[in-house]
DNA sequence: TATGAATGAGGGTTCATTCAT
DNA sequence: AATGAATGAACCCTCATTCAT
């Protein structure tokens, strides 16, 4: 009971960090703007996490493993391969625009948000890149491929989709989010033998 | 000669500041220690450069102009646009390789590098987009495009190399300074009709 | 309980602050030296007061106020209006002298203190003013005044004692503090009828 | 030749000087801001002055020295004593407004400066006080005064006229350029017989 | 266990002053 | 004599972290 309490408590620290780092950047986010928001004390996150980073690093690594369980249960509904390709470069479009109503601004103002995920401690987009490296081998049965690298080709999955976002986030008139099938498409072409 | 004297301390300062920046990351890094390694007090740097802000935005600005000004060199001497492409790809990788003796480390501290040209103000990286763009135009000539957004394709030109990046950078044994081929080889199977 | 301990915190620092403005001038008190010598953080300092503005804008506001009162309490036990005015000339001198033993230097180094209180930013010596000038009113039932502006009256009693005061600063053989009577005849002679 | 050329660019950076002090106040005032506008270069202004502090207390020697001359003239052409006071007090008055299209403001940022004068080093407005007290003597002999300490009461002029000003800094709606008359009459009834 | 006041090292920036040219 | 680039000490303010209550 209590422990159940302590980490509803513990989820919630998390969460407004999150938007925070998000938002605002790892260096400018302040401790006690998240204890505020959070409504905790400063001892309060102390007590959860070991300092500043820890907190970062819990946060990207929970947040993974969200867009992990997600992913995996949407995909779970899909038996195309290429559906399932699909269905992640619109959650990975949706994401990015959801998360935050002004996902340009936050670009500029911290840019590391993008990368920042693959190269954290621990690489908790592990989980992820195996998930496409799976679809892609799923793929592979009925549309051979070129590369058997599909780990590599998950990260250009990824990567062409973060083209996308960057296009967007410089020039102020592109519409990106109903370029998912583009990237797709580019991508199968890029990787069908 | 004065001019030429405050040039060379200007780009020597420059060159000191973007080792910084690039391996310690922009927050991190410290005026003071900029001048102290650049062997000039700090009012020095202040009175080259507007404030850290400043000095940061024209490390980008002049790094992306450099690397622009090679590219142009390089891409001069070919004919071919496949391998203009070839040439840049394996442009970038020597870059990010050369850069640091420890790119990794560089972005585990500050992931931000990869993103933050395309993104920073007056977005620096606009020539060199441009100038893929009109490699992909001079491609078109003899093998048409699937997608006319030259822009657009540059931006997944860049991504894609970003995706091999990153996978380098989280995957210690991974190989990717010879991947040059292979990232232009998907890329224009992605784009041709 | 709490509470009380902060509010006495916040007097004691404004009291060093005090001192440290009056005797130093604005510019050339340093905040770490206040902060030294109230034997409180820095960071204890700017939990309390905004920045060095606000603090000094706070010490000036309080000192009036608490002039204000003092000599709102002495003028109740006074019936004659003119006994009043000679009280307040009388408060004034001995706030000059006591304030601190070096009045004269204090004008040398930091001359702005006699004005900058009518200025400052709310004009807090505005309730001053006006306890001038209702003293006024209440004598114009007696000895009626040449002039009905009250206030400018009222400014005209202070800038009057402050006469004094540079007088004296200048002066070292000047003795000002028996002189108080003088500048209430002087003044009353330059205002009635 | 060479030592009037000289002499003319101390005057010039005097000048400029001034402005700075009286508009900006001594601390915020910067060197270098002044030789750009006195287009001199700031060795050329530590040629002529020992440092900051220096400059500054030769432009108040300077600044009470012309003063004087100016009133010397103007009285010189007046034989009324009432006159002469009268004009002294236009004269304090429109220097006051010109010397700055914005006193108010100007008085808000650096409140010193109507002290300043009385106190700085070697007191520079003594001639000032002086030649005020040479008129009260010669007033003494028509009209007879209560208090025979002139100097006293030439403060108390100066003082009576800084009166008027502060109330003006303090309200926007007050208008004292025509107070002139005003402060004369008060004074002369406040000191005669 | 929770709180949040207190700490103080540290960083960006300014600007009076110097001195080589 | 004149210049103005260079210096670097000094100052305001921030904020991660601690710890007494």
């Amino acid at each position: 009971m209590k422990d159940e309490i302590a980490n509803l408590k513990r989820s919630h620290i998390l969460e407004v960090a999150g938007r925070h780092f998000t938002e605002t950047g790892y260096d400018a986010t302040q401790i006690s703007a998240i204890a505020k928001e959070a409504e905790v004390s400063i001892g309060t996150i102390y007590g959860f996490f070991e300092n500043k980073e820890g907190l970062f690093s819990e946060f990207i690594n929970a947040e993974m493993e969200r867009i992990f369980r997600e992913l995996q249960e949407e995909l779970a509904t899909i038996s195309e391969p290429i559906e399932k390709l699909r269905a992640m470069a619109r959650k990975k479009f949706e994401y990015m625009t959801r998360r935050t109503n002004n996902i340009r601004e936050m670009l500029n103002k911290n840019p590391m948000f993008l990368v920042q995920a693959s190269v954290a401690k621990n690489c908790p987009m592990e989980h992820i890149y195996i998930l496409i490296a799976s679809v892609l081998e799923e793929l592979n049965q009925t549309v051979p491929l070129k590369n058997n690298d599909f780990i590599q080709m998950a990260y250009n999955f990824k990567a062409l989709g973060n083209g996308y976002i960057e296009r967007w986030a410089t020039d102020e008139r592109y519409e990106f989010r109903d370029k998912a099938d583009e990237v797709v498409d580019f991508f199968i072409d890029g990787i069908k033998r």
